[in-house]
DNA sequence: GTGATTGTTCAATTTAAATTGAACTAAGTG
DNA sequence: CACTTAGTTCAATTTAAATTGAACAATCAC
């Protein structure tokens, strides 16, 4: 089993570009710059290639590309490849748009409003227990505007997903 | 000029949850935390505030405050209040979801989408250069596959403003 | 079983980002 | 003008986040 295939190793000065351009994008999302280069080598890739291939190729470690890749299933914008044959695994990138952005907004998004919604709704308490005074009255309009954003924004992500699958 | 009004110190625990609250915002827009405890000070405050009470209020540095509220200006979502009578300066949050959105798309998403297109035409002109092979095929594919995801954002930023709009 | 291969986890380190604070400009006051 | 007050800038520092790498499972091969 030694020297079996050419093993590209580095990057052509095409792929870094191509990966270049999907750490810019990570960086929007507030995702880690390993993530977009892993995705990226991905994306520019032709075969399905395995954890390995990514270390070797990106010059990261082993921690980095296995936990980069957890995040980018979890997100699913990365699954295992059925090709594989020996027992290690490969992976693919889902180039869908719909479905990236779909993974992104269940993972990153929801939950940051829903817990922005339950802390909504302990000060809205804190509200109704202070004096009827002016004050209050401020207070509960303000908070009030805020359920509002979080209502559109939970109106807005579905027609946005909808938009981006045709 | 000495002891002039009842200067508040520190924050009441429903000031400082609702900071928390808009800290956590800022936070997956990838700003950093004083801009949301600025903007969530403002939000919360029946009056139009200095940048020294800022400073006094939370415990930041001037600096930060003014770096942070500069910020924030060009998001358009703080503005200059009119009323402030000496040479100081009084600072009132934009409330409007609209204009808040919209600042962040023109000041945030924007500039990255545009830089993103310059990359892509670049790495078109690449792929033209190449032999015609089954490779550049494949690099071609995938290149105008991100021309459409980057040209369904263009179409889909507009159509968000004007939902959040009314 | 032992030894080799693949992948995960997490404490230690590195790297990047935010914050401070002192020096500075600008504008107001007497 | 000299003196105070308001605000900005930016190099130095602090803080937070990402990355590494070594130890650890898990799985296969023999």
């Amino acid at each position: 089993m030694l020297g079996e295939t050419t093993e590209e190793i580095g990057l052509s000065e095409f792929e870094a570009l191509v990966i270049d351009f999907f750490c810019d994008g990570v960086r929007i999302l507030g995702l880690p710059k390993s993530i977009g280069e892993i995705y990226g080598l991905l994306y520019v890739s032709q075969e399905a290639l395995s954890l390995d291939d990514l270390v070797r190729r990106l010059g990261i470690s082993k921690g980095s590309a296995s936990q980069g890749l957890k995040t980018l299933r979890e997100l699913g914008a990365v699954r295992e490849s059925e090709v594989g044959e020996g027992r290690r695994s490969y992976y693919e990138p889902d180039v869908e748009l719909k479905q990236l952005v779909g993974g992104f907004i269940k993972e990153q998004v929801r939950p940051h409003l829903a817990s922005g919604e339950g802390k909504l709704e302990n000060l809205k308490q804190m509200v109704a227990k202070m004096p009827g005074d002016a004050r209050a009255d401020f207070y509960a309009g303000r908070l009030a505007r805020l359920g509002r954003w979080s209502k559109r924004a939970k109106i807005l992500l579905p027609l946005v997903q909808k938009f981006l699958g045709r």
